[in-house]
DNA sequence: ATGCGTTTGTGAACGTGTGCACAAAGATGG
DNA sequence: CCATCTTTGTGCACACGTTCACAAACGCAT
């Protein structure tokens, strides 16, 4: 870190520090939180379809979670079920949107509107709650004259006004990410509290700020990583039987690493033919390691 | 409750049952698995400075984690730093991305050409990693002849061929929700062994099957909670002094909101003149509280 | 009323994740 | 070769999250 100011915090999702800062006040862990929104739906489900109750093992399963979870969750937020019965579906979904928020009105703005912005734009399930997009904002002249799902695209000039003058709290962010972190700060010092980012850079914001990322190709990236372990593999490393032991030899291997600046291409060449033949984690130190 | 097979394991992102499955082998949380991404993106921006050497203190600011949690997260992977220098960038690229296995090709199906699937199609950040976009598919006639960043949209129908000829073993869902179950069991039954879903679904899938969600609504209505913390409210409850009480009177409200069928309605008007006296679970001695 | 079957709400045990704090490893300069 | 300064790697304590298992609560039939 660099700062010295009590905390910049940079809070992205998985953020434990803002978990204890939130739900300090009535004590609803950030876990149960990111829950709600799934009972929300399946009991939005069972409502539509006129069910009265619902059991707490059958709305588990319906949101695909195990059904002591959900008790503990609901417990959080009062003692809304009825023992021998369950839960009333009708109260149950007020009492989730009432506690999420979703009784009443949430503006949004949306910054960036490319590809992406678009389709967030035209996305239905968007209002389906109570999130009502006030603006679409983009800095691109050929842009700002278009429609987007019936909404005139506007310039980023009027940004600080819409946001003030329509109480806009919620900014999602969908530019490409060199501008993010600008127009994050743009929308913060305007007054934006919570901000939903698609660009794939780590946002810095004052503290009271929530920021959550949706990332793609974080998202992907740890699905290959699932998907390598299952295709039964040892990633046929260049490393570990130095890496691991212990003494000088550990520091030999990593100033040879330093001294032969490519690591990159001698690593990657190596990888192809590590066909491996049986024992450690991996094998070939050779191909770094000229010994 | 329904089923009683071995275990339909509708895993989503936030499986710790996954966790344990997957990362035993050698051993890497799946908390560190979420934020390899997270280092790998710092380090090739670093890399593409031509920065040589980096410190833990200094690679974590730019990933905005804990530069504690950041070393620990690197000796889940080896010893590749150098005590008093830092780590080499080049040198730990590479052995991040040989662990999430980046360093081979991944061909991904999406299905779905939509509004979304065609920002994704177009996205060129899905291709920069070893992400290859193999085929788009789509149900709809009337798409299925367009093309989309530079591919045609092929039918469903061509679907297993796809995904078994080229060896595709990742699919992303972009489907409306209603063909999300139906879209990811013919992929599964096809070979694809993770998916990626954007429909605002469970999916259940069978085990050894890895299921991620991006979800934008869900997103929102967590930011909405916090949103309304930070408005220093209590949601203006409508329950409570009778719902934590013990003893027969809990009882008897539960009764009430059942047979009272339009919960909803009810108890929102009752929820408005609850400004009731102190005591309940939340009453609000957080009127004040700053977030 | 009483008893029976069902389902909630939660105590307690366990597993996972986080962050502090520090010894040991290595670099660097003399 | 030694002293000093930097930075890693990790033991440890604690916080958070999950799951089991069960008593208490409730509806309902008798
Ligand atoms: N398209 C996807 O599927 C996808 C997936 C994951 C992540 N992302 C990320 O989402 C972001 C948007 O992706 P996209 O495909 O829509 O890109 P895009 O280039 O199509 O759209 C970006 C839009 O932002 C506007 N813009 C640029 N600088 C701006 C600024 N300073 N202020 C306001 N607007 C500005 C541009 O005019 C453009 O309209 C990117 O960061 C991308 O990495 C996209
Ligand atoms: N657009 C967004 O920003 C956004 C945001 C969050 C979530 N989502 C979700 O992503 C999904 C797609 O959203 P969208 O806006 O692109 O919807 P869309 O209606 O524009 O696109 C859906 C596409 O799926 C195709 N399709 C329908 N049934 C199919 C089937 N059985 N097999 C194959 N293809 C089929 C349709 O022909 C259409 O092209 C939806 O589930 C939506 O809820 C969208």
């Amino acid at each position: 870190m660099a700062i010295g100011r009590p905390s910049p915090s940079s809070s992205q999702t998985p953020d434990p520090g803002a978990a204890r800062r939130t739900s300090r006040a009535r004590g609803i862990p950030e876990a149960t939180v990111a829950r709600l929104p799934l009972y929300l739906r399946a009991l939005t489900a069972l409502s539509e379809r006129s069910v009265p109750t619902v059991s707490s093992e059958e709305l588990a399963a319906a949101a695909g979670v195990n059904s002591a979870k959900l008790r503990k969750d609901f417990s959080y937020l009062g003692s809304y079920g009825t023992r021998g019965v369950g839960y009333d579906v009708e109260y149950l979904v007020y009492q989730i949107s009432r506690e999420l928020g979703l009784t009443q009105d949430w503006p949004v703005v949306i910054v960036g509107i490319g590809n992406l912005g678009h389709a967030l734009a035209n996305y239905g399930g968007f209002a389906s709650r109570g999130f009502r997009v006030a603006a679409l904002l983009d800095a691109d002249p050929n842009v700002v004259g278009s429609t987007a799902a019936g909404l005139p695209v506007r310039h980023m000039d009027e940004l600080e006004d819409i946001v003030v003058t329509q109480h806009v709290s919620i900014g999602v962010i969908t530019t490409p990410p060199g501008a993010a972190q600008q127009v994050c700060d743009r929308l913060v010092e305007a007054g934006v509290t919570s901000i939903l980012n698609f660009a794939p850079t780590v946002l810095t914001v004052p503290d009271g700020v929530d920021v959550r990322k949706v990332d793609l190709s974080i998202e992907l990236q740890i699905l290959a990583f699932h998907e390598q372990r299952k295709a039964g593999d040892e990633p046929s490393a260049g490393d570990s039987v130095l890496d691991r032991a212990p003494g000088p030899v550990r520091a030999a291997a990593a100033k040879l690493r330093r001294a032969a600046g490519g690591g990159k291409a001698a690593d990657q060449a190596k990888s192809t033919p590590a066909a491996k033949g049986a024992k450690g984690p991996d094998d070939d130190l050779s191909a770094v390691m000229p010994a």
